[in-house]
DNA sequence: TTGTACGCGTTATCAC
DNA sequence: GTGATAACGCGTACAA
């Protein structure tokens, strides 16, 4: 076999290729896979078949490019590394994998400015919608994004005022409804583990305000450096019983909480006989930590799910109803507190 | 003002719009934007300024379509909310945000089946490298891949024959390195607490190999499911209990590792001395457990880092050298076993 | 240093 | 039900 007998061009085979195989035209060819529906049965068969025998691969650039359709949707989260994100940012991806979209994930740390810069950076993707993790973002950003008219949810928030569709819940109310239940159990001298992101900044303004209305002001209070870990919470507590005594701890996440339980065992106090415990966030091992961890609940999956499906049915124009979803949480009584 | 003074087009600013606001040729437009040091100080002011005034967003679909080239990296996963991907994940990210690229993330679960279909959804995005994660794909997806000759990195394992580069590490050679401990240590009735993804079982067969030519044969062993959570950790133990006495627990994570010490202590075990615990993965807790937990450390953030710094020189062309990458592993003693 | 012509692979639109 | 044609917005190649 010589080497010119082989006449393949290097390059993929396109929509064409496929037609001449087929013997009809791209346009056919075209409508065979995208609506099969409007042709013939026998003539989609054809086209398969050249499909295959072509291994022709759809370019969607081509195809978002003509049809002003990426089937891209942009997810910006401030982490990944963070046990609370990573279940939304899967639970978006299975419900866009179903309808053929493709998840963009970006990591834009906890500053407006890189988060601006990257949503702008991501605009030239022409995303069909956009997850926004907060409600916090720069007039820049806002600006931009509302220039694109590209729907947007924002999540893990809530606000009367988003900047289009929203999932989330009030982490003021979680941060009162964790006071109300500290005092309901008499606790007098809590003490706080605090991580200073926006949001658990809300929630920690919310427990200080239900404090304060029954007397109990300025907490002590630790604040722990991002992401929050389970060595911060052991180190964290060591810091907040030097500052003077607490009957309770207070945690922004169980990750801390439950470095702030091992370090007390480990210096011999008892939870919650000694020193009590609370954490955020339900995460998995804090059902089955011992003490099992008293804590607030939300659900991660329904964050995600929801802001897919709203997406979706924006894009797709089939949106009615409600574009504010507020997934609430459960405070979750266990052992710790 | 009337209505119909707003001559606006609703569609998004082009290149042309651009050029025709600064008096320029698209094409000039395009260098100042992309290769600025090819055109004139002066002008590319002028085409900051035009660019700024029409408020342009260039458009990555044309873009990639006219280059061929996508700046898109596509990676796949097993799962995300696993403490062991994250971290690479966001590697990847961080890597690729430096250099233009955006990230596509895509989760396959654990099977072949359907980690295929993805991947040839995925290669309608054009991606200019793709990271696989794992050695062991469906010979559909390895014939797809080499056919649209696209750069892959395989990450998180190791073989002397992958599809084309890769990052990783030897599970066998955990497995052994595991197994060596324990025998150094004068373990002999390990019980293993594992999941049964391929990683995994690679592991559990260096050390099962190990064990074997020392004549400790069929060990005791319970199957968890996947992901490994703190819980099947707890409930782990229980099942291995009930099977037998073990003096050391081998866990597949450091995430099993936790439960499973939680739930020795609930049983007033004392770890090490009643029941020793090895995990893996040294995830963020490990060293700050109490006791302390003994596991093997991975450099997850490396992974990702080199899986993208490899995808891009090989993309930019300026790849020499070593295609396979072998992070390697630690062994951590620490208190646990 | 800047501009012109054309092609990238697909879909919208309208005709048949 | 199928085909022809013209965009879609940009970069490559070459000319000026």
């Amino acid at each position: 076999m010589s080497k010119t007998a082989r006449p393949v061009p290097p390059r993929a085979p396109t929509l064409e290729d496929v037609a001449r195989s087929a013997g009809l035209s791209s346009m056919t060819v075209s409508r065979a896979l995208n609506t099969p529906q409007l042709v013939r049965p026998k003539t989609v068969e054809k086209v398969l078949a050249a499909v295959k025998a072509t291994g022709y691969i759809p370019n969607a650039l081509a195809g978002g490019l003509a049809s002003r359709r990426s089937k891209l949707i942009a997810v910006v989260v401030p982490q990944i590394n963070n046990n609370m994100f990573v279940d939304t940012i899967q639970a978006i991806s299975d419900e866009l994998a179903v309808r053929g979209y493709h998840m963009l994930l970006c990591v834009a740390g906890y500053t407006q400015q890189t988060e601006a810069e990257l949503v702008a950076a991501l605009l030239s993707r022409r995303p069909d919608g956009i997850v926004l993790t907060g409600i916090h973002h720069s007039t820049d950003l806002k600006k931009v994004i509302l220039n694109a008219s590209v729907p947007v949810v924002e999540i893990w928030d809530l606000t009367p005022t988003p900047l289009d569709m929203l999932v989330g819940f009030s982490h003021e109310k979680v941060g009162q409804a964790t006071a109300e239940y500290l005092l309901r159990k008499g606790y007098r001298r809590p003490g706080l583990l605090w991580t200073v992101d926006k949001r658990a900044m809300q929630r920690k303004a919310g427990l200080c305000e239900v404090l304060g209305r029954h007397g109990i002001t300025d907490p002590l209070s630790v604040d722990v450096a991002l992401p929050a870990r389970f060595t911060s919470g052991r180190e964290g507590l060591s810091q907040l019983l030097a500052l003077g005594e607490s009957d309770v701890i207070v945690c922004s996440s169980d990750t801390l909480a439950q470095g702030a339980i091992v370090e007390a065992q480990a210096r011999g106090l008892r939870v919650p006989q000694d020193v009590a415990v609370i954490g955020f966030g339900d995460l998995d091992f804090a059902a089955g930590n011992n003490p099992a961890i008293t804590t607030v609940s939300v659900d991660r999956q329904i964050i995600g799910q929801r802001a897919a499906t709203l997406l979706m049915e924006r894009i797709e124009g089939t949106r009615s109803g409600e574009e504010i979803v507020d997934i609430g949480f459960h405070f979750i009584e266990r052992e710790s507190a």
